[in-house]
This record gives C-alpha cells, structure tokens and sequence, in this order.
DNA sequence: TCAAGTTGTCTATGATAATAGACAACTTGA
DNA sequence: TCAAGTTGTCTATTATCATAGACAACTTGA
C-alpha cells in the first residue's frame, strides 16, 4: 500500500540502524528497555514483523537481548579494552567507570609444556602454579584466565593470589614492581561449556582467546595467561601507531 | 543459488556505491567509459540485470550516461560553486579550471511586484529592466538567470548586457566598482519546459532555485535574480564558520 | 488469581529483488 | 558492408521483503 521509494536500504535494516544510532548516542541507555515492538513499529511508521527482524538483527549482534513477556532490553555496552604494553585489567575497567572484580576459580600445580616452557624461559617439565580466575566489570563477567606462574620463583602464588584477587598485588607480593607486556596474540573461538558457565554466556557463543606474556623491567618473563573473552562484552582497541 | 548473506541492503546498492565510489576517487574519470554491463556483473559476481538496475539509479542522479551500442560514460562531475559573500560566477567557474560563457536570451521592461520592490527598495510598480540570460562553463549550461535592476539607476542595462555578457562588467559600466552578495535563498524544483530547454536538461529533471540581491558598498541593492541551475551540474558549498 | 501488556510463532498475500535467457537496436572499427 | 561488442527490452522463475491477522507463551503489577 504504502509506496516507499526504493532507496535500496531494506525497512528493517533501516529500522536496526535507527535503534542502533539510539543506543550509540545514550537516548537508550544500557540495561534499559525499548518501546514495544508495537510503539517502535509506529514510530517508524512499519509492521510490527519489520520492527521484529531489525530487533532480531540487533540481537545477532548482541545489541540488545528480548526476554518474552517483559521487554526487550539494551544490553551493556561493550567494554572498550585498549591494548598497550602497560595492559591492567583494574586501571581498564576503573577507567571505563565501573568496578574491577577478581574472583578465584580454581590454582594448582601443573608442569610446563613447550610452549609455556619458552614463554617462561623454564624448561620443559618445569613446576609451574596455575591459577583460573574470572574477572567482572561491576557484576559482569569479562573473561576468565588461565595463568602460569614459575612454581619456584613464586611459591604459593595460588593462595596469595586467593587473598589479594588481583595479578598486579600478587606479583607485588614478590617484589614485582612493574611489569609489562610482552606479546600479544588474539584469535576467536566458541565457547566451551566449563567457560560459558563461568562467563554466563549461552553455548555456541564467540569468545576472543588471548595469549599473552608479561615480563619485568629486565625483559624476563613473569607470568603467561591464555584468556576468553566474552566478545560481546568487550572490543579490543589496538592503537595505531 | 549463491547464497547472499542478507545485509539488508540490495544487490544492485552494493553494486551502485562501489561505482559511485569509483567516480569519487577517480578510479573512473569524468567522461571516460565505464566497463561494460558484462564485465561489471562479473567483477561484482552479480547477474548483468543487477548491473543494469544499480547504473540506472547512478543515470537517474546524473552520474553516468548510457549509450545504447557504444557504452556507459561518466558525466562530467559537479561543478563546486562555493557560496560566499563574495559571489563571482566568471571567478568560480574559472577558479575550476573552465572558460565561463554567457549568453542574453532576452531582456526587457518589467515593473516591480512586491517581492522585487522590497529587494531593491523600490516602490511597488517602479520600472525595471528584466534580463534573462544562460551562464556556461566551457560548452556546458550551468545555470539560467533572470535579473531584475531599476530601470532608473541602470538605463539600457539590457542592450550593454548584450555588448559585455556579464554582470559584473554591466555594473561597472554604470559605476559600480564592487558589490557583494546580501541575501540568498536556495529551494529546488523540477525544471520547466522554457528552462530545460535553454539548459538542454532532460523534462522532469531537478533544478536548483536561488533567489539572491546583490548590493554595492554601502549596501544599496543594486540587482536581484532568480537563477535556476541544473541541480546534476553544480554542488553548493556552504563555508561553515 | 487475574488482567494487561509483552515477545514468540504460525499462516497468508502481494511487492520487490535477483537470477536467467533470448533477442532487438545500436555503435564501432576493420 | 560486416562482425563484434555494446545497451535496451521482453518473458519467466525463485527468494526475500513487507504487510496482515490470529493466537500462544510469558511477565508484571494490581
């Protein structure tokens, strides 16, 4: 009925693109709930099916999340995640204005393998104190992490790291000043179970999967971490230049 | 077949802007042939009938020009016609690297309607000399003015307009050593018959309306003009700031 | 417990997008 | 003049877009 002139751009995408604009500009806020898809198809002028595909779209993404029978609601922005050499979880998340949260998993001993081996500068066989943490921004798990200790350089790092809850405090405990990353690589995979619990994350979702090793002032290596992130939580920035 | 994930935005807009883009940075310079039809479809991997919509909508916005047996040419591309003060249509369209051509198609006597009156700061009915004249770059019709001026401050105006084709020399014929623009309006309409055929511009095709006063140093209004410019030839810029 | 309001799913219909093939109409260069 | 290559037009088919209505499933607050 409606004539609408072909601009080429479908209704829905259209409509996904207005909602979005009104997410990135703050007029709806994160964790807060849309219009209807009743309201939303009025003030778009479109059916309320045109209205459900945007949303859908939008959901893909992660944009926002549908709860039938309630609303369907904003979810919380992505963290912005810059990568530097000085990479500090707190000082992040403290900076994007919410509260940095350490929570212990689960440490123990394990033994190097060759990779952890030469990220270390150990020998393969090797002790080594693992450590599995979630970290949260405010109530939101970020990721969890998986860390190598050398169990001789840092005895007991297990149930320091218990106390202390921060990576930065631990090796403080061993009179690590400073420290700072060494390398960085990053790739993507589906979540497993064990870390979609952990995550709170539904099956089948992305994860960003982070190898990283950090080393003190002297260029030696210090701890090294396999992390997974939840890539709807988070978004890397990797400054250029 | 192929299966396309749906962006929501068509095929042939896809195809559309990866030319227009093309245009923009001189991958395809103005008057040259683009590709054929064929060739388009296959680095694009659509259908040729894909092709053919997305050149139409680039026609449809003066573009491209297509030739039945011999190819699709990129139009010249818009003349930039800055709107300044300061508004020279001989220095604009030479600043662009094009010889600027005008032509009188016609002049007379008018009185003033109110409009008018109010523009120059006459009385309603005073006497005007009304000349109608087509300003080119190069061979190209750019726009079609009228020009009203008091028939008391600029007599003849109409047959010194016929020796020097062009306003600034018609004012400086009659003393005017500088003058500047005071008001301008812009709306847009379709192009009637009289005009699309002094522009050589299809029937049905957009003009730009620009309704301006030019005043001298002391801001008496010396003319007042309705230009309409043939909208797929010119590009106004307005300096922010 | 219930009514109102929400999202989810189903069927159905017409318009548009995209593909495919064939041939006409025209231009260009040999 | 002719062959090759170009754009223009026609028919046809399938998938997607958009609308419409009805009802189920669920949440919320009174």
């Amino acid at each position: 009925m409606s004539m609408q002139e072909s601009s080429g751009v479908a209704l829905w995408r259209q409509v996904a693109d207005g909602i979005e604009r009104g997410i990135a500009d703050g007029r709806f806020a994160a964790g807060e709930k849309l219009p209807g898809e009743m309201e939303i198809a009025e003030t778009y002028r479109v059916n309320r099916h045109t209205v459900r595909r945007a949303l859908a779209a939008l959901a893909e993404r992660g944009l926002v999340r549908a709860e039938r029978g309630s609303g369907t609601y904003v979810e919380a922005q992505r963290l912005a995640y810059p990568l530097r050499s000085r990479t500090r979880f707190s000082e992040i998340v403290g900076a994007g204005g919410h509260e940095p949260r350490g929570q212990l998993i689960d440490a123990g001993s394990d033994v190097a393998n060759r990779e952890i081996a030469r990220e270390l500068g150990l020998k393969i066989g090797a002790p080594l104190i693992r450590i599995e943490a979630v970290r949260l921004a405010d109530r939101t798990p970020i990721c969890v992490s998986t860390t190598w200790l050398s169990a001789e350089r840092f005895p007991d790092a297990g149930s320091v790291f218990a106390d202390v809850r921060s990576m930065t405090k631990l090796l403080g405990h061993y009179g690590v000043k400073d420290y700072h990353r060494a390398s960085t690589r990053i790739t993507a995979a589906i979540v497993d179970a064990t870390d979609a619990a952990r995550l709170d994350l539904p099956l089948g979702r992305p994860v960003l999967v982070v190898d990283a090793t950090d080393v003190d002032m002297l260029d030696q290596p210090l701890v090294t971490k396999r992390s997974r992130f939840a890539a709807e939580r988070v978004e890397f920035l990797v400054e250029n230049g």
